[in-house]
DNA sequence: ATGGTTGTGTGACAA
């Protein structure tokens, strides 16, 4: 049995409780890292996790916005959760654990999305998003001995041509404007990462996890950004036996505008 | 260029 992991920005559990459960269900991942939890931690729906055999959640949640969660088959050994650009925002945790013979660090992350003008000097979110994607390169592939590392999430930065529906005209449109894009590949290249989706599913094939709640018919239209990401470390990618993009939950009853992205590793 | 939708928690803001 392959070790499988997912991630999925589900812009408030409560909410998508329904259709998480029945990814859980469908799917079965031994872990899945949600975003956007949009829960206070003493109101995080617990049980209906621990009645899918998913006993072990690590929360990072606040009132209103943000939020990740990391719910899981497999016990933690640690749970760490950072406060990245020190503002106290929940957008990152991460726990390590144990799947076959290996030890595995994986962070879960909420990159702030960064407002609509793409000037890091008129737009205070957009610097934010700046300076998160340069505290994300001290998170390292190789950071602790012995133990390998996937990182997932939300980056809010579609960082590839064939990751928007249209490179150049996104091109100064936040998410895919070249600051961030050679931003998030360096903490690629310098943190020892592989971006284990593209080794599955290579440029040019066009591929997305994110279609706008606002677009009239956004399967039609399907003008899509891959914004949500799983990265591992080089012992793990070069496990990969498969990776999948679950478009069709975006057509799911009452949808997040995120569909769940997994990885399937021989451990 | 503009406006389009969803969620939290019932306002204004974030995405």
């Amino acid at each position: 049995m392959p070790f499988k992991l997912a991630t999925w920005n589900i812009n408030s559990v409560r909410l998508r409780l329904p259709i998480v459960e029945r990814f859980l269900t469908e799917e079965a991942p031994d872990v899945l890292c949600l975003q956007e939890t949009k829960c206070p931690n003493e109101l995080f729906p617990h049980a209906a996790f621990e009645a899918l055999g998913y006993g072990h959640v690590a929360i990072h949640g606040q009132k209103g916005y943000h939020g990740v969660a990391t719910i899981s088959k497999l016990p933690f050994e640690d749970v760490v959760r950072q406060d990245f650009c020190a503002i106290g925002d929940a957008r990152h945790l991460s726990v390590r654990l144990q799947a076959g013979d290996r030890r595995i660090r994986v962070h879960n992350l909420y990159v702030p999305a960064g407002g609509d003008e793409p000037d890091p000097a008129v737009n205070v979110k957009f610097r934010h998003k700046l300076d998160f994607i340069e505290e994300m390169r001290a998170l390292r592939a190789g950071g602790e001995p012995d133990v390998s590392a996937i990182l997932v999430g939300d980056l809010n930065i579609a960082p590839y041509e064939n990751d928007v529906w249209s490179h150049r005209q996104l091109l100064k449109i936040v998410s895919h404007t070249p600051v961030e894009t050679e931003g998030l590949i360096r903490v690629i290249e310098e943190g020892g990462w592989t971006d284990l989706v593209r080794q599955h599913m290579p440029e040019p094939q066009k591929l997305y996890t994110w279609w706008s709640y606002r677009a009239k018919d956004w399967d039609a239209a399907d003008k899509g950004r891959r914004l949500d990401h799983v990265w591992s470390s080089p012992d793990l990618s070069a496990r990969l036996r498969d990776a999948r993009v679950y478009r069709e939950a975006r057509g799911w009853d009452r949808p997040s505008d995120h569909v769940p992205v997994m990885v399937a590793l021989d451990l």
